[in-house]
DNA sequence: TAGATTGTTCTGCTCTATTGAAAATGGACG
DNA sequence: CGTCCATTTTCAATAGAGCAGAACAATCTA
């Protein structure tokens, strides 16, 4: 999006607040003041009027998100035609293999999970549904730029780079593109620790008629407890037959 | 919440577009002004603003609620304790009943439905996550409201009033705080078509170690398809089943 | 009790958001 | 192809909104 010719500074002001209360898990005025660079009073207006609308809580002298996000947010979610569709698929495959399954999509070169279902043994990450990642770090991301046009990989590559997140991060271009190559082939992606150490993770396209990508799922484990026989034979499997139904229900009704 | 001394109109304004743009299910500039009241031009600063920060899409000449609100949503739900300890279970009485299971809490004398799930034969309705319904015509608040202290109650009845939404609401006081004596004695509260014609409920509340309610989990389904017998007999033991196995997992680990 | 820290209120100044009109844009339709 | 209409986008001027800073209140610590 080019920069806005008249910016409505306010609004900006009040979403860095918002992302710095989410960021402190709460926060009290002055603390908020401290790191986004306007004054207390400032601070203190802005946090009343969102609260005085239920967009944050204040308890005491903490002020927390609010609720009301949830109602935007839910409602953004739904109007996503693959959320519907992938929604119970997830949670089964979470059901059956017990572990972490993830449903990512693409906004504007970032991949946003758009749904987690933990199973029994699900390992506790960072990410949480909305989390932004980059593309190239993740399985689920290499699926999703596996199924789509060259150009718009290097347009998406160039404008985000391929920052290292672990020592096993592929950082160099062609490597990358010879790891979509891969992808392609076999219809799955897999993560080697490239974003957490310790983390692996297989992952299926969810592509249209087309054959383009709207969407990936993903199984995350630990390293140490699944070994190299289930997570190399099994949970393909698994996420290949997961994004296949997908497939058909978001295609065909 | 007190009237704040110094509000920051741009924040209620922004909020308010979102809010338009949520209703309309996405809308142009014009759209807005007509509905907002200001003028085109700064419902046009605001809408770049907002797209540039990616909290709403412009595709083409319509704006639409962008996902970042999901990350705000989604981490506002997270940190409500009860989310944790009930998803699963909500989602397992989906499986079982078939039929749509809501996780519901109170926040300043309103119900926010925090989460639902649909089993196989869920009923499409209005609801959504995040949204904010009156306590009194629904069995969720029927089933939170008759676990909490009388003053309580009293506040929110004379905050909120008991507007009909349905010919079967529940409008009169002293009708309304009879009927939450009898879910304190059955322990589950029945909506029969209070807040929407066609659809009837159970609803069961899941109270901390002091037996004050934190929320409710219901089995909502349309009276054409589920017959008396069922409704009356098999739900309630469902319901209740599924809010003693929440509250266990919320007081004890 | 004094001192430190944080939240809240207040006032005037500055700069921002808004208005309103005019210029682009993009279909729809003959 | 060009003419409408409806819409978005730009622009300049101005009213008024948000901000800084100081003062006050409240709470906590030593």
């Amino acid at each position: 999006m080019a920069e806005p010719k008249h910016p409505v500074r306010t609004v900006s002001r009040t979403f860095e607040i918002l992302e710095v209360i989410q960021e402190l898990d709460g926060a009290g005025v002055s603390e908020i003041a401290d790191r986004v660079d306007i004054g207390k009073s400032a601070v203190h207006n802005h946090l009343t009027t969102l609260a005085n609308e239920e967009y944050v809580d204040k308890d005491g002298d903490q002020y927390y998100i609010g609720l009301s996000f949830l109602g935007l947010g839910a409602y953004a979610r739904n109007r996503t035609p693959i959320y519907d569709a992938a929604k119970a698929e997830v949670d089964k495959l979470a059901d059956e293999t017990g572990e972490l399954v993830n449903l990512l999509v693409e906004k504007n070169g970032m991949g946003i999970y758009l749904y987690q279902a933990k199973g029994d043994n699900a390992v506790e990450l960072d990410t949480h549904e909305g989390k932004r990642v980059r593309l190239h770090c993740t399985g689920l991301g290499k699926a999703i730029l596996a199924f789509r046009p060259d150009e718009e990989v290097e347009r998406i590559l160039t404008e985000h780079g391929l920052p290292a997140e672990t020592s096993h991060t592929i950082t160099d271009r062609e490597e990358f593109l010879a790891e979509l190559e891969t992808v392609r082939e076999q219809r799955y992606a897999v993560d080697r620790e490239e974003r957490l150490n310790g983390l692996r993770c297989i992952a299926a396209p969810i592509t249209d008629d087309t054959d383009r990508s709207i969407a990936a799922v993903s199984v995350s484990c630990p390293v140490h407890r699944v070994g190299d026989d289930r997570f190399y034979n099994d949970l393909p499997e698994a996420a290949l037959g997961t994004a296949n139904v997908i497939e058909l229900e978001y295609n065909y009704s």
